[in-house]
DNA sequence: GTCTATATTCTGATAGAC
DNA sequence: GTCTATCAGAATATAGAC
């Protein structure tokens, strides 16, 4: 309570960051004022700058907070064999992106929007991902637990096509999510194996 | 010779449509100003006016003539057996795609400014290509060639792995397209057929 | 912390001379 | 067909009152 006249920088920092990611993700960043985000959010423009130093900064952070919390909950995934770890990889990717879409959007879209110093921080946090998935190929292949030709080629190949759920899924579908979870795991499970089956000759 | 002051229609016409496609690819259709096209032709902005009715329609037949272009040259791949279609398709993508990656990327980030009429109509586009694919995997699985889950789902999963190539892969890099091209058949070959080999049981 | 007001610049599009 | 000039409005960002 005590919802003082001028006193809101608890409350309205997060609503100012909601409705640039909302925003951004429907119109893209360069389609956005900065007066639309303050419309959305009940303040007048000016307002906004208590918030960012700047229009660029607030895209920089969204895309930023968005990877960081991406590399921690992957960072998170339990230990195990290569074949387990790239099954909760699968299935991680696809619902924690499915729970982000606009993030997500924005991420993948946007980076062009980004001056050079914020797009090489995101590219940094873009690789580090990369790794995660590229190590569990390269794990696996040494085990012999994988028939590969090229972890780097695998990874960008299967990152590709679990973040593509995002652009048809849509919950309350055909399909049920844990369904397409299934769905790919099975793709990818089968990428990584040989076609003639086990791998021992 | 004869190269008169003041007639160009059909040559900057063309110059035009190629501005606009690195720009927008570049920066984004949102951020790019006519003014910046023109000056990229080398004419005033006003003279553009003469070769597109507005820039939304500008954005448009771009992206229009990029989906039909890859329709025609899809629809001339040969016929076969499933298997044969399905190794076609995957290098065709990738090379129809490494070919233009301005049209591409353009064709992919800026459905969302597109008015709602032109939405409609490049996602008509959109979904025969699609189309396309999710038959060879209809079929493959009918001839019993392919043991897939869903047809449907293994068509997206497939071409967002393929389309993904534009956004990693460097002519001079590591890989020749070629090896690219084998690598990722390799991998969407796997995926079609049974863990455990060939299909007879 | 939010407001109003404003500076400066840029935008898409048009009119009319040549 | 291209030009110059311009309209009418919107943009980012800042200054200063409250």
């Amino acid at each position: 309570m005590a919802r003082t006249a001028g006193s809101h920088s608890d409350v309205t920092g997060p609503r100012v960051r909601a409705a640039a990611l909302s925003l951004f993700a429907r119109h893209g960043y360069a389609a956005v004022s900065m007066r639309q985000i303050a419309r959305d959010v009940g303040v007048q423009a000016g307002a906004l700058y208590n918030y960012t130093p700047d229009k660029q900064t607030l895209l920089f952070e969204l895309m930023r907070d968005h990877m960081v919390e991406l590399l921690e909950a992957v960072d998170g995934l339990p230990a195990g064999p290569p074949m387990e770890r790239l099954e909760h990889f699968v299935r991680f990717h696809i619902a924690f992106h499915h729970d982000r879409p606009d993030a997500v959007f924005i991420a993948y879209m946007e980076l062009r929007n980004l001056d050079p110093d914020n797009f090489s921080e995101i590219e940094a946090l873009r690789s580090r991902y990369e790794a995660v998935l590229e190590s569990i190929f390269s794990d696996g292949v040494t085990a012999q637990a994988f028939e590969l030709r090229d972890a780097k080629v695998a990874a960008m190949a299967v990152i590709a096509m679990l973040t593509g759920v995002n652009t048809w899924f849509r919950a309350g579908g055909r399909l049920s999510l844990s369904a397409v979870q299934d769905h790919y795991w099975d793709m990818v499970h089968k990428m990584v194996v040989s076609a003639g089956g086990s791998i021992q000759p």
